[in-house]
RNA sequence: GCCUUCGUAGUUCAAUGGAUAGAACAGAGCUCUUCUAAGGCUUUGAUGUAGGUUCGAUUCCUACCGAAGGCACCA
């Protein structure tokens, strides 16, 4: 029984001395230690409908719960109303000894036997991978290990889109640009210079006719595949750009285990869309307007509004490719849920579409979840592409790392390390600042900031970590080992501060993080704990022959070190042992 | 105009209806012959406005002001 609910249990039965009855006790942590660990605010939720006194009811709750001896707890004291416990060095002893012995401290199951795909990323081919992406990867990957750390089975998957107006512009780009300089560069140099194409294709779309019409022609034949010209360049294009997505992928520590593709599940949409259309016993959503083929979703809902399906050119839109998705994914798992991440800008289509979703499926519609996250913004122009125009995720990502590089240059590490924890920590510095904050919110993304890995960083977080571990080196050079048992002469040093009395709180952390699918509470209770550790590692020798406590202290870095490994990994991030 | 999300120190972010609203950066001052100073310690400073619900509101409700996003053939 975890100590949260064994306080529940206590409060629970003194309360029902008192004869009085509750269904819910709020158990809370105090803002500030100095209150004790948990606390609850009973006596004042209940003392009205009592008619007493908050704090005279308070006092007498804690002198009932006093009565109730358990080592877990140092000392009982009602203040202010509330009723606050303090926990005991046994306690703290004990939780870390856990901590370094249980393999699956910090894991839940409030996720078990659940098989839940996470769709995020989602990229285009012949387009560049661009902020957004970035984004959406940082938090579907935290999130797809959160739930997973919870006892899901985590599908993931990367949804991209390989036809559509953009494929045509970039085509269209292409073809006027001619070749590659170099048709055997790297993956990533030809995708920037399809990134290019599409630009000029997209800018030639909105500023001259005759383009556009060329564009819409060539849409047309990247869907029905008619035109060998067409045929080649696409599939060049195509290839290229997710050969160069692949590589970040690898940087960014992610796994697919499906890619879904529009070009697939175009049609599949088409087909429910028509059948619903041809489908006279049921209800018909689907109307023709403008010679579309719309939904109009305000019917159903005054928020919503309406989306056209199929557009004038008898070609599917987003909405119908997501009908079509989203029936793919549950025919491909058996899915109790699936969550997509993608950003706020699409918030309220998706609701549009899991309106029309709802109407025809509602089982499946049940088990969507859509997550937005807000936009990223660039607090400094100082990174600038070089035709001054939009900053990719890839470019900012390769510049963090280089900035990583550099600033390590002088260490006393291998070439190899070097290059290992520039990657590392660069794509902890971007992933961190992402994760830190809650999902929905827009980012303001200071670079220089980022990279200055001062306070409230990843690499802040990592170079704790790194810290801790060579620490723990260099204790076992010294033959000293760590040990929980505590000789009673040497208590007095203790609690050793307030470490201690966070590293237990991990279990609860990610649980919340899971039930709410917001990874920064995660982020920041890690900050909390390194901040601790490193106050704690500023006023103690750690290490001292000398010292009976020694080990103990060692036992303690240590069971600071696994949380901070397995926190950092559920945010996506590398726990490099040297920095 | 309508819909969604959001307004917290100079700046960037926290705060499961609770106690003195926490950090970080920037500013001021300390701190390395000592386990990684990318560190630690002091210190100045904030809930957009007006009501309401509540024992208690940054949090819930209403209005206003301000920001971001969306509102038919892009995704």
């Amino acid at each position: 029984m975890d100590i949260k609910t064994k306080l529940e249990n206590l409060i629970r039965e003194a309360l029902s001395k008192l004869d009085i009855e509750v269904k819910d006790i709020s158990l809370e942590h105090p803002a500030d230690l100095k209150m004790g660990d948990f606390s609850t605010n009973i006596a004042m939720s209940f003392a009205k409908k009592m008619g007493a006194n908050p704090k005279e009811l308070a006092e007498k709750i804690a002198e009932v719960l006093r009565q109730a001896q358990d080592d877990s707890l140092e000392r009982i004291e009602a203040k202010n109303g509330f009723i606050n416990f303090y926990l005991s060095q046994d306690f703290f002893v004990n939780s870390v000894k856990e901590i370094l012995e249980n393999k699956d401290f910090g894991k839940n199951n409030i996720f078990s036997g659940k098989k839940i795909m996470v769709e995020y990323t989602d990229p285009n081919p012949f387009k560049p991978f661009h902020i957004g992406h970035l984004m959406s990867n940082a938090i579907g990957e935290s999130i797809s290990r959160i739930v997973e750390f919870s006892g899901a089975k985590t599908i993931r998957a990367n949804y991209q889109g390989d036809v559509g107006p953009h494929v045509a512009k970039a085509i269209f780009g292409m073809f006027k640009a001619g070749p590659p300089a170099d048709e055997s560069a790297p993956a990533s140099v030809l995708a920037q210079y399809i990134g290019e194409c599409y630009s000029d294709g997209s800018n030639a779309y909105d500023t001259d006719e005759e383009a556009k019409k060329e564009i819409n022609e060539i849409n047309k034949k990247v869907y029905d595949r008619s035109d060998e010209g067409v045929n080649q360049v696409y599939d060049w294009g195509r290839r290229v750009t997710l050969e160069a997505f692949e590589e970040l992928y690898k940087m960014l520590g992610t796994n697919f285990n499906y890619y879904f593709f529009e070009s697939i599940v175009a049609p599949i949409g088409l087909k429910i869309v028509n059948e619903k259309l041809k489908d006279k016993k049921s209800e018909n959503i689907f109307e023709k307007s403008d010679g579309a083929i719309v939904f109009h979703a305000e019917k159903y809902d005054p928020k919503l509004h309406t989306r056209v399906f199929i557009n004038s050119q008898g070609l599917p839109t987003y909405e119908t490719k997501e009908l079509g998705l989203t029936e793919m994914k549950f025919e491909k798992e058996k899915l109790d849920m699936s969550v997509v991440i993608t950003a706020n800008e699409q918030e309220e289509y998706m609701k549009v579409v899991t309106k029309a979703l709802e109407i025809m499926n509602p089982e499946i519609a049940s088990k969507m979840k859509h997550i937005v996250h807000g936009m990223m913004r660039l607090a400094s122009g100082k990174m600038s592409s070089r035709k001054g125009n939009v900053i990719t995720g890839e470019s900012l990502l390769l510049e963090s790392c280089e900035q990583i590089l550099e600033k390590i240059k002088d260490r006393d590490l291998t070439e190899e390390e070097k290059k290992q924890i520039s990657n590392d920590v660069g794509v902890s510095a971007l992933k961190y600042s992402i994760l830190k904050q809650n999902i929905g919110g827009n980012i303001i993304y200071d670079f220089e900031k980022s990279i200055s890995f001062e306070g409230d960083s990843g690499p802040y977080l990592q170079y704790s970590y790194a810290r801790a571990r060579s620490i723990i080196e260099k204790a076992k050079i010294e033959n000293i080992l760590p040990s929980f048992l505590l000789n009673n002469e040497n208590t007095d040093m203790l609690p050793l501060g307030d470490i201690e009395k966070l590293l237990y709180r991990f279990p609860e952390v990610v649980f919340r993080s899971a039930e709410e699918f917001e990874p920064h509470y995660i982020a920041n209770y890690l900050i909390d704990i390194a901040r601790a550790f490193n106050t704690y590692y500023g006023n103690t020798k750690i290490i001292d022959k000398d010292d009976l406590m020694s080990p103990y202290k060692i036992a303690l870095t240590l069971a600071f070190s696994n949380i901070m490994k397995n926190g950092l990994y559920l945010l996506g991030i590398k726990a490099p042992e040297k920095m």
